[in-house]
RNA sequence: GGAGACGUGGCCGAGCCAGGUUGAAGGCGCUUCCCUGCUAAGGAAGUAACGUCGCAAGGCGUUCGUGGGUUCAAAUCCCACCGUCUCCGCCA
């Protein structure tokens, strides 16, 4: 959400922001004038209100001194200014609920420092770990549905079976592999990130707060008997984690880690690389989260890419960090990297992580602030995410990437440790 | 799921049955100052957030789990919901 202050008293600044993202700009003149109408009702009402509590009291007070006939004159007066007061709060309702629900759907304001560009178009490639397409075998140009098929270690038609289109099932070493990349994104992080395992069912407030609702409510798996939402990443759990607080600053950055399952509808992408992994409903992510000043949040984003993005070169795979034009940013980031991996069985890139700082927007729907040493008062806190290691996508790249000529899979040296004595998937006797 | 008890400020805890001068006694904690003098004790003052108006000082409003209702007036009365605790049931 916004700064209403900052849309009331520069609102071109913020349509210059919002036109970035290629986002319509009507919304911000229907909020400056509901803004200015809700402010003058509700100082109208206010002074009612000041002037019911006085005569209350006065009231109170003669009927105290037994003069009952000027109290009943009294309370006859302050019950027709009730009259009028609850005209202009049921008026002030309306104007908040209307305001409240146009600044919800208005994103962020994308960083100056983000390219320009309205689509994917206006990316920039910032890093390239060194691409080249003829450094490929045969034996890796096999894509990860037909060797999980061959070697027994990705089941989707099974998975079809119970759960429809877009549900994948992992068996044996497939299986194994999976929980071997969970343990290596929390583990080499937990140096700086507490780990968190938090629900995967939250209210609407919960996924308000993350940015994920009202907008993306197509999105997102909705469980209308008990009205929960079944979170499309952790994110939207860790946001609202202190939702309502005030943290001190001594205690920022706050760094946090968790391993969830995460639900996606794909609504709009039906029928779009929908081949094995690379897109499904339901998927484990390792997530980084932090809180922090508005000062740490640079450096902070800074640490998360680059914590990411050591994840998969550590893993050897070729990958690249690009940095999303404004158009391509989600709802609540400011600034965004994606990092992409190179997968020569699905001959493409594939989108593996996207970190992004949300300054305050998500704590202002969450409700999050920190109280300034030396200052007075409190401030809302910056927020950041980014995925450590999502599983299907790096899976599939590691998969096709360490296939070699016999149809076994290598399996990179930094997951060993979390394998259990298995260094290589045996090819199919 | 059933029965009972309860939800007050940073924390503890009065007030609620008899609605009014209670934004809320008292204590703890914290901040500043004084005394004393050495890591104690004592004394004084201060100690929420948000909205809005104002250059400011400050004014006004909202918040006693949440949302409604009754009333001139609600922390106090009524209703619904949420949550916590205890016992029972069920279960991993």
């Amino acid at each position: 959400m916004l700064d209403i202050k900052l849309i009331r008293s520069d609102p071109e600044a913020v349509k210059a922001a919002i036109a970035r993202r290629g986002e319509p700009l009507s919304s911000i003149d229907e909020i400056v004038e509901l803004d200015a109408s809700l402010r003058s009702t509700s100082t109208e009402r206010d002074e009612i209100r000041s002037e019911i509590r006085q005569t209350s009291k006065q009231v109170g007070a003669l009927h105290a001194q037994g003069n009952a006939d000027e109290a009943n004159a009294l309370a006859d007066h302050s019950r027709s200014l009730g009259a009028r007061e609850k005209t202009l709060d049921e008026r002030c309702e309306r104007l908040a609920a209307e305001l409240r629900e146009l600044l919800l759907n208005v994103s962020n304001m994308p960083s100056p420092d983000a390219p320009d560009g309205l689509t994917e178009d206006g990316n920039v490639e910032v890093r390239n770990s060194g691409y080249d397409p003829d450094a490929y075998g045969d034996h890796q140009k096999v894509p990860h549905w037909e060797i999980g098929e061959q070697l027994q270690i990705l089941d989707v038609d099974r998975a079809v079976r119970l759960s429809g289109s877009m549900f994948v099932m992992y068996r044996g070493d497939g299986a194994r592999l999976l929980r071997a990349l969970i343990a290596y994104g929390l583990e080499r992080n937990r140096d700086a990130f507490e780990e968190v395992r938090p629900p995967t069912l939250v209210k609407s407030n919960t996924m308000i707060g993350s940015g994920h609702l009202p907008k993306f409510a197509d999105d997102a798996y909705h469980i209308e008997r008990d009205d929960l939402w079944a979170i499309p990443t952790s994110e939207v759990s860790l946001t609202s984690m202190f939702s309502g607080e005030i943290l001190d600053e001594v205690d920022l950055p706050i760094r946090l880690m968790a391993h969830t399952s995460c639900y996606r509808r794909e609504a709009g992408a039906a029928g779009r690389d929908t081949r094995g992994l690379l897109r499904v409903h339901e998927f484990d992510k390792v997530e980084m989260y932090a809180f922090c000043t508005p000062e740490q949040g640079h450096d902070l984003h800074m640490e998360i890419l680059d914590r990411a993005e050591s994840a998969i070169r550590d893993l050897g795979l070729v990958h690249r960090v690009v940095d999303l034009a404004c158009g391509d940013i989600s709802g609540a980031g400011a600034r965004t990297f994606d990092i992409e991996v190179f997968a020569p069985g699905a001959d493409r890139w594939l989108e593996v992580s996207s970190i992004s700082w949300c300054t305050d927007y998500q704590s202002r729907r969450a409700n999050i602030r920190y109280r300034p040493e030396g200052a007075k008062g409190t401030q809302f806190v910056h927020s950041l995410n980014g995925s450590a290691l999502a599983v299907p996508r790096v899976w599939a790249a590691i998969v096709e990437t360490c296939r070699q000529p016999d149809g076994s899979i290598e399996m990179p040296e930094v997951l060993h440790p979390y394998l259990g004595g298995l260094t290589k998937i045996p090819a199919p006797s």
